[in-house]
DNA sequence: AGCATCGTCCAAACCGGTTTAGTGACCGTC
DNA sequence: GACGGTCACTAAACCGGTTTGGACGATGCT
């Protein structure tokens, strides 16, 4: 016996002897129903194996329940990156609770990534957006505004924001490596940082700047990258091949570090010996190479936790204030060790 | 001026002068429109700013225009996998361009899985899934069939299946990556595989077994590890602490092989001077570590297009047939070289 | 002139839920 | 015994599209 269609609303209402807004009410458990019509109504419901239509719910109340995403990186970097992954683990076990899906959209530049919001507004196939990598003066708040698609925020927007934001605060982990660092006795430190549109990329090379002279040192040279491990190698290049180059690089993450460290090592350049370097995610693998990498941990499931719960709030109209997430901590592992002595050289 | 509610189709028929089924025709260009009213018709909604409700078409036409994904790794794995970012992209690509959505659900542990599938299904929220990571003896492969969903695998499954599959190959990677080392003279070839309920993970232990029997070799040993670094570590010191150690190990991913390295590395032993190490999947910071690591070069990204194009054509009703991908490529590296002569010990 | 045919368009049904207005039945009250 | 108030439930409208059956006028043919 193959079922052929599945039962609808309609199904139920005659099986159990009711009319359709009756099962409507029994199922939503609004009062107004006797309990042993209820009980009966939901029996038939289970006999015929019933669950309620998706899209005629989503039709009738005017919600698409789901939340969107767009993801706007090169293709190369995506699968290097550990955060989307973990964000969206977090994001996807509130959803489950509350019977939400996620509606995915990867684009590869920022120009389709607005399209990417224009579409999932457009089409209404979403009740809000997560944002993520705030850029300066980023212009997608102004469009979400004008799409009146309410939407969170990972970090706070330098500019005026009508939506609540889940604060994460890079900060305290780059100042705390810096100060590991001065406290091992390094004077020259480095940084190389991520794209500098990117507010969080901006936000840890000023931590990185301000804790330097807060240790009264001058900031070392700097070099921008792009989060990729060509772009990590190119900018650890760049550094050691200064006149005066650093005894250390923080690194805005742990690919860009890890192949750092490699390029050291090919220049014959001992790490930590010879060059000190941390990263920045704590990626599962930065334990596990050699020598092991100091990084800062990082809890992108977490935020993703709490940027659903704030969004599907702020969608239900309750809600909509920032929550501030505890910050970054320091792993101090073996890639970090006090500086070569100058006379001290093998 | 504020628009406070979108527009609908009645709207836009008012303001065209038509009925609401002239617009419906109009804009999905059929038959029966005569050219002017067609033109002023689109010219209205045009003028209205109207979309048609991706909603109210889901209802109509009892289709949601979106697939469906379910991931099931432990969140710790999920971020060091580089797989699925890179496959979603590819999915994405052909969806963007047939207007169709991409519905995410990760989840923990098998049993969720299957439950996630199920909730997908029971709301009607996609027209059909991907599945992937086949399991041996997958029980999914019933579940879909009984919940009528369709569905296209990537890779073969070893149970009899109604849905179409996107053939992927490890196996020729694998086997030219023991020709390789048996070139290089290693007789000692170890393998760190992937979980074994995996049918990609027994696909390329079997490739692993049947290329060093084909070079006359007995297959070294094999430990079954989980694609995570720390994983990897612990299947690296088990073969290390053999009583006759392999002088190569073909990890199953790059994770593990990296993981690999840093321990030989820690034991003193030089790579590949010491110990010839060979990852999977050529992920971007492969190339990128000291040493660059030997790999084998997949392509995810195509597979999720591909995978895209299969589903989309068999919900639309066409298509169906298995689709083979060209086999993934050795990329050598600095990681693979002779193996060390036991008379030439330093 | 009468009739069939065609192109154009409209009204209404339909998808499967939710929600509102309204109908009886039953109760207690003065 | 007429009245007001609950309670339980039904009928029908509604969400915003697509699709079907048929109306209507213009045209072609005999």
């Amino acid at each position: 016996m193959v079922r052929q269609r599945r039962p609808t609303i309609t199904d139920v209402a005659r099986a159990a002897g009711v009319s359709k807004g009756a099962v409507s009410f029994a199922l939503n458990g609004r009062p107004g129903v006797a309990e042993e019509t209820r009980r009966r109504i939901l029996a038939a419901a289970k006999e015929l194996g019933w669950t309620p239509s998706h899209r005629a719910r989503a039709l009738s109340a005017s919600r698409a329940f789901a939340v969107g995403l767009v993801l706007a990186r090169p293709p190369e970097l995506l699968g290097a990156d550990p955060f989307f992954p973990a964000f969206i683990a977090g994001v996807e076990r509130v959803l489950a609770e509350r019977n939400q899906a996620l509606v995915l959209q990867v684009v590869t530049n920022q120009r389709a990534e607005e399209d990417g919001y224009r579409r999932l507004a457009a089409d209404g196939r979403v009740d809000g957006v997560f944002l993520l990598d705030l850029r300066v003066a980023d212009p997608r708040i102004a469009l979400l505004g004008q799409l009146r698609l309410p939407a969170v925020t990972l970090g706070r927007p330098d500019v005026a924001s009508p939506f609540p934001a889940v604060l994460v605060d890079d900060r305290p982990g780059i100042t705390a490596t810096v100060r590991h660092l001065v406290e091992l006795g390094h004077r020259h430190v480095a940084h190389v940082a991520g794209p500098e549109h990117f507010l969080h990329g901006t936000a840890r090379r000023d931590a990185w700047e301000g804790a330097l002279r807060a240790a009264g040192l001058p900031p070392g040279p700097c070099v921008s990258s792009d989060f990729s491990a060509a772009g990590g190698a190119r900018a650890t290049g760049q550094l050691l091949d200064l006149a005066d180059p650093p005894s250390a690089i923080i690194y805005a993450n742990d690919v860009m570090a890890m192949a750092g460290m490699a390029v050291a090592r090919e220049r014959g350049l001992d790490v930590p010996g010879g060059l000190s370097v941390t990263g920045f995610d704590d990626t599962e693998l930065a334990a596990h190479i050699s020598p092991s990498l100091t990084s800062v941990r990082t809890d992108p499931s977490g935020w993703g936790r709490v940027a659903a719960r704030t969004l599907l709030d702020l969608i239900d109209g309750d809600g909509g204030v920032d929550v501030e997430m505890p910050p970054a901590q320091l792993v101090i592992r073996a890639s970090t060790a006090p500086p070569p002595t100058p006379h001290q050289s093998p």
